[in-house]
DNA sequence: GTTTAAGCGAGACGGTACGTCCTGTCTTAAC
DNA sequence: GTTAAGACAGGACGTACCGTCTCGCTTAAAC
């Protein structure tokens, strides 16, 4: 994720993390500022009170920056068990509307998106870090629901995992975003009936 | 969508229709060859053989010019009735498949929508011509279960629009994109369960 | 000298000899008041006016900027005829310090020399625009002088080049540099001593 | 002309004195390959097998450092009597050009004079360590002329010092720098025209 | 023999400039 | 008035270098 000194780096300065956490808030402070295609690495070294170097050296473009400043507050947490399927689905379109629709996220995501599908090395540790452990919960929350007898046999994990996630970016990224409760509750509903029987 | 010469525009040498075309077929080229994030103007107008000036009398930005070269090709056509809505459902899903994973689509939706989302006027004029036509298919699928008697009565529109353009979106852009056909129709059978009981 | 369209460079929009010229008074005005070593090249189109492209389109790099700034206000004139060998001799050394003293180049004059040393295509252009057109000044005066019967051959040009040339440079960027009328004076009747006898 | 501990350096570990070895063969190696101007700290410390902490703990700026590297190779030495003002003369002309004109020197002497220009202090150094160095041998020869009975009154020194470093340095870093005997023995034999009568 | 203070190689740090690239506008001559 | 070509101002990019600082260590003199 990060550029680090290999194998080799065993003496020398180490590395500041102070530098480290004031690049992070400093990106995430001119992302809710500018939104992403504004942000500049200039606005953050100034932001941040460090250097230009300081940033290269940690990441080797402006996409992998901002890549490490926002992805870890957009995955998802493994939820608590709430007692049936229908409300598991609930509590997980809840969270997912929680990390994509943040201040942060709602002006990252589309933009973040774009520059990871133009670079395979991004797309692969998209792919790894945030789409994996979507994915992951989404498991977790199928494997309880057969466990409980809710669900004969669990359906397909990528086709769920696409209608949970999915609908929510949709939402949130091409339409109106009126009215979120709602849609959460119109959501979860209707993928309760999708899944059982 | 373009820019016109207004009500000034009566005199003088007329635009020549196949510096619009070229103008199109090579931004399609270029998005083809290097994807919308590195997709220049200058590159576009070398590959038409035009000037640059003669991309910037048409479309205001380089943002509008990538608009008006896609969006034809990912805009529904009103599906045709299938004589069901399960199999309108699929339909239109096969349609949204087509539109946004046709190899120019692939590579140009991501950067087009993080470009979109960052504009107030782009952002207009995408719900209108894209977003709007898309719930336009949607509504005259669901008005046709209506009609038939498959559906009591109809669900919330914006919601079943997310639940279709959604899981494509994320399934294209997001995840691993392995077996088109089964998506299609794991997620058909889903979406038609989902909203008949 | 500067970069050049080549022969293809028949259309389009022409350079405008106005940015040729901002950006080289803007040059010796940011030289005159940072001196060579601190002038940056954002300083100087800031001051012009002008964008960095404007500039990298003409000069490949900031020495070359600075070489087409500076190099013809001390490139030398072919003398007047003095009357006599002394008195050529006398105004041509006041013609080198006016070149070599005024007080752009002295600040510009030993970076400028610096960087023409360690740079291969600079030290042609240098010794053809500046170097060679010295040497036939000087060779002028010898001439003169030889046909006045004053000389009865000519010493070796690049000497006499050297003598004169050298002192000057040295009394100027290496020493006290006080008075410089005594200083011009004596050397001027020295130099007439070693040539004449 | 070093950076030394200062009175409160009285414990600890003493200053390597391989360290400053390297460091100066260091630099003169790094000079040598790729002259003063491209010249880098860290290379010379690369190439030392040194710290750069330990380059600024002996030198202020990597100028001080190359003054230190170079400026000892490039002193004179009172040259000793050859017997006549001529040969005197002769004998100091070959040391200037020997100091000027070894490999490191012709690569360093324009950029450093260049720096030593731009900041007063090392402008002082300079003096007292090059420049006055250089004048007291020249007056030690012109004083002997004068015992000798070979001229009758001194010149001035700063003429005769501008006229015998400026012509080698003119012709070292300016003009062709073609057959260094004859230039020199043509030097030698005009500078004793020009003071003797 | 400790202790102690400075030296050491390595390399991260803030800052600054470089030269390149791209956008959207403007300017030419040709038609 | 449109065209191709390309110059224009502005501004961000990622690299390189400077001189400083910090890490864990070594080393000699002071105790």
């Amino acid at each position: 994720m990060e550029r680090q000194g290999g194998e080799g780096a065993r003496t020398g300065r180490p590395r500041d993390s102070r530098v480290d956490a004031s690049i992070l808030a400093a990106t995430r402070q001119v992302l809710a500022e500018t939104g992403y295609v504004r942000l500049t690495v200039d606005a953050v070294a100034a932001r941040a009170g460090v250097g230009k170097a300081a940033i290269y050296r940690r990441y080797a473009t402006k996409q992998e920056m901002v890549f490490a400043a926002t992805v870890h507050s957009m995955t998802l947490e493994t939820p608590a068990d709430a007692g049936s399927f229908s409300a598991d689905l609930a509590a997980l379109i809840d969270d997912i509307l929680a990390t994509l629709g943040n201040p942060v996220a709602l002006v990252t995501v589309p933009g973040l998106l774009a520059d990871v599908t133009a670079d395979a090395g991004l797309t692969a540790r998209f792919r790894q870090t945030f789409v994996e452990r979507q994915r992951d919960c989404v498991k977790e929350v199928l494997d309880r629901a057969v466990r409980r007898g809710e669900l004969g046999e669990a359906p397909d994990l990528d086709v769920v995992h696409a209608m949970l996630v999915g609908p929510v970016f949709a939402w949130l990224f091409m339409m109106g975003r009126q009215d979120r409760g709602a849609f959460a509750a119109e959501l979860a509903a209707r993928l309760a009936a999708a899944f059982t029987r």
